[in-house]
DNA sequence: CTATCGGCGTGCGATTATCGCGCTTAATGC
DNA sequence: GCATTAAGCGCGATAATCGCACGCCGATAG
């Protein structure tokens, strides 16, 4: 009910990267912003709080919500709206479409055995990193770790062995002006820590991170590259620290990623 | 590449369930559509070819191809367009939001402890089963058992309970003009059986099903109602058979899942 | 070698689908 | 009881979407 903060206006631009404004669909994309505009902390929308959250008018705002839950991918009881699991087809799609979660599944849980702990392919978007597949062990976490979940790439080693592949400039930038809300009493929230982090990740070619989003939990990951160089994503390893040494689990581990990564280079 | 189906043209109505005309925008249902048309035999569409999928015409089709690029939701190669991860936040905004994947998440956990099996919160979506919760070990099947995984409803124990608090008029609807595909040689394809599996789940109050979808595997589930009546889903159970008895297995299982749906009817 | 076919991109005029203002009503709170 | 906020609705304006028609290209076949 209460809605104090005045959250983020997209305001996509049209055509600002050479796109015809004949070719763009404004419809599509003020209705997939009302999608993304539900989330934990505003899980039912009227259309007023909706307009005001994607900076659409509440008049616009209305219909799409209404368009939504004509086509079931919404309910509503007259006045707030909420999404139904139907709108998981979506994401479905993806998974029943994509190669690359299906090819990389038999490496995970080979890997999964092997060092026994939970694997994870993950890849960047924007801001975040995507766990596109995964093997093991679902941990404690209060509700798993579900397939598309996304969080900050600098707390994931996967996302910074991915941001290790962009060039310099490129991490830079994405590490100024912006926030980093620690998850544990480990977590580094210093843009020049992360710095020397991802500096350090693109020598060595891996990621070691440990506590950053979760208390005593290292993460291990190695960027995946196709045949003709294009990272495809990573890989990547969560084990409980116990008593096992930095260095002990990097002799353990890291070989047998290094493996799964050459291995997955054939395929991609 | 070779396109011999044309495939389903769905032609959606736009008003008869009483929506106004105008509250209707057609772009974004026409998007949706175009998202939905990428699947397993459809992983890479062209203009044209996402134009039969979806009874779009193909010039208007390519409009949604580039616009959905131009979000970030594909990616093309000039000609071809395919999904990436980011489309997976669509489906992230309902787990985000919903509550009843997280509040379900503890007891299917305690099932899967005491039972020793997987354990789902299944929902129905129209002919289908969507899976929005599990626990316990993510079984063989090629990738796992993905959240948001769905199947014909007739495959699934949760499906057939949750068949079974529909109306019988409404099953029989659902029963007829519907090809139902065999995933092992015991799975049921006779209506008449079906009706009679789905009529029996009504007076015992519970669904076990085996072998339906994969060999050597028995499902129970039962479903879940609201305080309200009305039926939030189901919770199931996977078990591999072995030599353990229906009669046995039954007897083992369905005590605990009743006292879950008991927990959770306070809850929903 | 050339004809045919299917698919792709593009431009344009037509139209209709979308927009948002402004009004009324209802609910909440001080 | 009045102020505030939000919802639903109707309407006129216009900008956004549509799909036809054209030209080009690549593949296949005769």
């Amino acid at each position: 009910m209460t809605d104090e903060a005045e959250d983020n206006v997209p305001q996509n631009a049209p055509q600002e990267s050479g796109l015809d404004r004949r070719d763009w669909i404004a419809g599509l994309e003020k209705g997939l912003r009302i999608i993304e505009a539900f989330s934990d902390s505003h899980p039912r929308l009227t259309p007023s709080t909706a307009a005001r959250r994607t900076g659409i008018t509440r008049t616009a705002a209305r219909r799409y919500l209404l368009t939504l839950q004509h086509l079931g991918y919404l309910q509503s009881d007259g006045t707030h709206f909420w999404l139904t699991p139907r709108i998981l087809r979506l994401g479905w799609s993806y998974f029943d479409s994509a190669k690359v979660p299906r090819a990389v599944q038999p490496f995970l849980q080979r890997m999964s055995i092997e060092l026994g702990g939970a694997t994870f392919f993950a890849v960047l978007d924007e801001d975040e990193v995507i766990f596109v597949a995964r093997n093991g062990t679902s941990r404690v976490q209060s509700q798993g770790f579900v397939l598309g979940a996304r969080v900050a790439a600098n707390l994931a080693s996967a996302g910074i062995a991915l941001l290790s592949c962009k060039p310099p400039e490129e991490v830079d930038r994405w590490l100024t002006g912006r926030r980093f809300i620690p998850y544990t009493p480990h977590t580094i929230t210093q843009p020049d820590e992360l710095r020397s982090i991802i500096s350090k990740a693109r020598q060595n070619g891996y990621c070691i991170l440990e506590q950053q989003l979760e208390q005593d939990r290292r993460g291990i990951a190695v960027p995946v590259r196709t045949r003709s160089g294009e990272v495809a994503g990573a890989i990547s390893i969560s084990l409980p620290i116990g008593n096992e040494s930095t260095q002990q689990a990097l002799t353990r581990a890291l070989p047998v990623l290094r493996e799964a990564e050459h291995a997955l280079l054939a395929l991609l």
